[in-house]
DNA sequence: ATTTGACCAGAAATATAAAATCAGTCATCT
DNA sequence: AGATGACTGATTTTATATTTCTGGTCAAAT
């Protein structure tokens, strides 16, 4: 621990995420995050002119760090372009990031005050996979086209609400493990949704490149040079 | 409105259902129910010994008027005794009912105080599709067994949870109609998670049978015997 | 025998003041 | 320059007093 590799901004993120995603925007104070990511007050300010801003930046740090995992693991599935697989990953990407997922079903016990303050809409609009790429699925012929873009979507939707808050709301006794969930998930999107013969790897380049796009929405976040951000395997599956 | 067909409890209940679903537990005062039914204070307190007794009635109540729903809809459909079917008119039923969708994503706005002294556990653990009527419906081979039933019925949590929340939490620029989604989760359960060919009256017939043991658990709440409690064709597809 | 609504005690909401906390600054140190 | 942390005013929290509200009762009315 005596020479961190991130840049300082990226310690002060990384020690903000930790801090944020378990007390809130509230109850995390400023000096909080300084001494976890074992620098002055003074140092935050000097990156970002307020709590405010720095908490914007955390947003798109971690949109990234979700992006970046989201799209390593279609990267690494063969049939990754399939869009039951595309939405397999959605899921187990946004559940492995739990800053994400709070701005996601607007947790205001997390988000706490900046949510008023800021616009969280443009994070959660294009966050799942939306209209345009649900569209961009049905033309390569990997999703049946007998049902609206935004029907999909909506429905997806749903399953990724359920999917976050299950855990928190409904303490039910016997719970699958996360894989064992995504897995049927899967199935049911395949099942239900996808067209048999497409073209599932000009689906996953397609999207491949969706998401390359999104990902320069959010910026070169001030810090997050070294790495991917380690967004990858964090995965429990209890609530 | 001379004559009001309801019993005085069926009355009182209705009229606590009405200001219940909107302004919460905490904020329905037994006066206001007592003003809403037409009938004074005193006449609540010889129902029901107290506010959380009436409550207890109330949402007794609105569960059987729910499964009374549920129950009517299953018989209507020629075909319903496939599992996407039974499922899909769970979620339709449970939608039209504000009051039950509050107690199973324990919606705290609606249920206040009382969350905190009643066990609304025994509510919704036997709310939807359980682990048992999974098993019968795989036995009666209208669902695939290479699924653990466990699982099964957290991907219809998952699913009733979204289905129930998301427009409360996600106010989406493009809202399909009910009917809409409702066929879509249809087609997935179907697509992904039934088999062809189980004897569909036959699982019509065994879920009736456990619908019916449903609501004899609710027992005979005083004042419902006039008609089935009128719980159907309340579907507002928006949120 | 039913039903009512004024009445009461305790709970909840509101108001006010005192204490603690925190976002942001900047003189000082390295 | 680069970084720090004591300092400050505004905000939040805590404590306390006061008022309003409401669950429950019961003598009186129907």
């Amino acid at each position: 621990m005596d020479k961190d590799p991130l840049s300082r901004p990226a310690r002060i993120l990384a020690a903000a995420s930790r801090l944020v995603a378990h007390y809130g925007f509230n109850k995390t104070t400023v000096d909080d995050i300084a001494s976890e990511a074992g620098v002055s007050k003074g140092a935050v300010y000097l990156e970002w002119p307020g709590k405010d801003e720095l908490f914007d930046a955390l947003l798109a740090y971690e949109m990234k760090r979700m992006l970046t995992d989201y799209r390593g693991r279609i990267e690494a599935d063969p049939e990754g372009g399939r869009i039951a697989n595309l939405y397999r990953h959605a899921l187990l990407a946004l559940h492995a990031n739990p800053l994400i997922c709070a701005l996601y079903v607007r947790d205001s016990r997390i988000l706490g005050d900046f949510v008023r303050r800021q616009d969280v809409e443009r994070y959660t609009s294009r966050l799942l996979l939306g209209n345009e790429s649900i569209r961009q699925m049905q033309a390569a012929g990997l999703l049946r086209d007998d049902i609206r873009p935004e029907t999909v979507a909506y429905l997806f939707t749903i399953i990724a609400l359920g999917f976050i808050q299950v855990g928190a709301v409904l303490p039910m006794q016997d719970v699958p493990q996360l894989e064992e969930v995504a897995q049927a998930v899967t199935r049911m999107v395949e099942g239900g949704l996808a067209r048999e013969g497409g073209d599932s790897a000009a689906g996953k380049q397609a999207f491949l490149k969706v998401l390359d796009l999104m990902m320069e929405q959010y910026g070169a976040v001030t810090g997050t040079e070294s790495g991917n951000g380690g967004a990858e395997s964090k995965e429990n599956s209890g609530g």
